[in-house]
DNA sequence: GTGAGGGGTTAAACCCCTCAC
DNA sequence: GTGAGGGGTTAAACCCCTCAC
């Protein structure tokens, strides 16, 4: 089921700002799986970055960055703290990475490493088959899938929090080294959404198992273009900003028509073909390195 | 002091989509003055909007939307039940204005409705003026500032407080009328630093005075570009997201060249010619209305 | 005015459990 | 498996105050 979010943006009067603030949210926890909190966490460290770059503007006062954001000086003073240490230390801040978490792409490769599976050898970790077994278990698994051993969810359990460890999202400081029952309960689910492993019920298991079913964690109903999407934006932003600043290189576009559906397919060829034919009359060896970020599409009234 | 602060996202090994979120953050704190817990609320607004338009997409099922976001049940439910008020009720949820924050813009008219000052009569708030006086005053107060009567730190904050209410940014529910002397300060240096307001200090008042500076409130550093970054942006990344989901009327380009200073400005006159030639060959009436966005610019390595 | 310290409250992001259907 | 309820802890966004320089 697919529903408009749009509309039901619109009717709560949202503004463009946080329009595309729910697209990020959207984005990230939605389309990539990361956890609620750690949008939350992105966006605070994006917040407390922004402050931070106000105290050096205000010549490193407490006070007046505090007065000036409406945020405690006793807080400005933690964030300018937290911030440096990463500085410092060179560690990254609680972020969000532009694809998928870490922890997240990482089981496909450990579970490799520690589970490789040797065809003609048992393929249940820590059990071996009778012939009948082994025939019952092959029709369980399609032979696309890696050549990795079944295993039972307490190590899965393992390779999640070994990945956890291993991975930037556990911040080093993390007291513990376990994850909680509700963490676990949370990745076993994105694992399975995203069909990177399934559940296998076998007639001679109490339990069921776990088969990794591919090669490589990708969200449901991924697909390259929506790889890019927030880059093209970071991208596009960033240009943007240097048009306002009015710099030389800087140049910004926006057009409206009405495209019959005729003529379209002409039209967007002709655009494309002009693109390129104007970058390779004006390109030129040496010069200042140049990008150029388009998009177009239907004109929703509302939000465009 | 203007501080690169892509510079030190760069080394704090940022993604994009963390840059894009400092990018927001620094546009809303830093640039429209919006507090630092406004940006935290809007951030969890949108946050919250994504896990209820999973609820949906989920079937109502409170349980699997909280295993799938790694959020509580308990909370998707407080969740879904806050964004279904707000829209039964048909209120706004706690987000940003793309403009500045509407408590500061709307200071200026309420001033000019409650203290109105006719030439002629005394110039400050409930006290009469001898001629040596409102010379003294004159030298104080610019010809071009609004006729309104200078008020005391007392008043300015009434106005505060009476705007808060009426302001979109005070949720209904919220159980004082007043604001806490933290946040008045806020918004005071918000209005001084905006030139929105300035103090004056005379020499027969013991006390400095407020006048009223500006017709309106607009942040320091304002230009008529930087307006419409975010509503662009916004734009840019709904145009996007047509293109992802394949939508016929999509199209979306990226050109890397490099351009020598010496043919800047004719490849940048003959590209917005030509996209207006392009939009006048093609468009056509009764068709489906479109809308095309470009920025390009510098390319920083780094970050594009 | 600034830094550094003291005192406080509250929502909410996290954790775990039980029980009826 | 789901909803509805119970129990908990902790960081942090908010509030106010004092005092030395």
């Amino acid at each position: 089921m697919h529903v408009e979010h749009f509309q039901l943006a619109k009717e709560l009067k949202v503004e463009k700002i946080d329009l595309l603030l729910l697209q990020l949210a959207n984005h990230a926890i939605k389309e990539f799986g990361h956890r609620y909190g750690s949008f939350l966490d992105a966006a605070s460290t994006a917040a407390k970055f922004a402050i931070y770059i106000s105290f050096l503007e205000n010549g490193r006062n407490f006070r007046k960055t505090g007065v000036a954001h409406h945020v405690e000086p006793k807080r400005v003073r933690e964030i300018v703290k937290e911030i440096e240490h990463a500085i410092r230390e060179n560690t990254s801040l609680k972020g969000l990475s532009s694809k998928e978490p870490d922890y997240l792409i990482g089981i496909p490769h450990l579970w490799k490493e520690k589970y490789p599976w040797k065809p003609g050898t048992s393929r249940i970790s820590g059990r071996s088959l009778d012939s009948l077994e082994e025939k019952q278990l092959t029709l369980h698994i399609p032979k696309h899938f890696p050549k990795v051993l079944l295993i039972d969810e307490g190590e899965l359990n393992s390779l999640i929090e070994e990945m956890r460890l291993l991975s930037a999202d556990n911040n080093s400081s993390k007291n513990s080294n376990t994850c909680s029952e509700a963490l676990l309960e949370h990745i076993r689910y994105r694992l399975r959404h995203s069909e990177t492993i399934v559940q296998v019920t076998l007639p001679f298991m109490e339990l069921p198992l776990y088969a990794l079913a591919s090669n490589s964690y990708a969200p449901k109903g991924q697909c390259e273009r929506l790889e890019n999407m927030v880059d093209d934006t970071t991208r596009f932003i960033f240009l943007l900003k240097q048009w306002v600043q009015e710099e030389a290189y800087a140049f910004r576009a926006l057009e409206t028509l009405t495209l019959s559906p005729s003529i379209r397919e002409q039209a967007f060829q002709e655009l494309d073909e002009m693109l390129r034919q104007w970058g390779d009359k004006y390109h030129c060896d040496g010069g200042e390195p140049i990008i150029l970020q388009m998009a177009l599409g239907k004109c929703d009234e509302d939000i465009l």
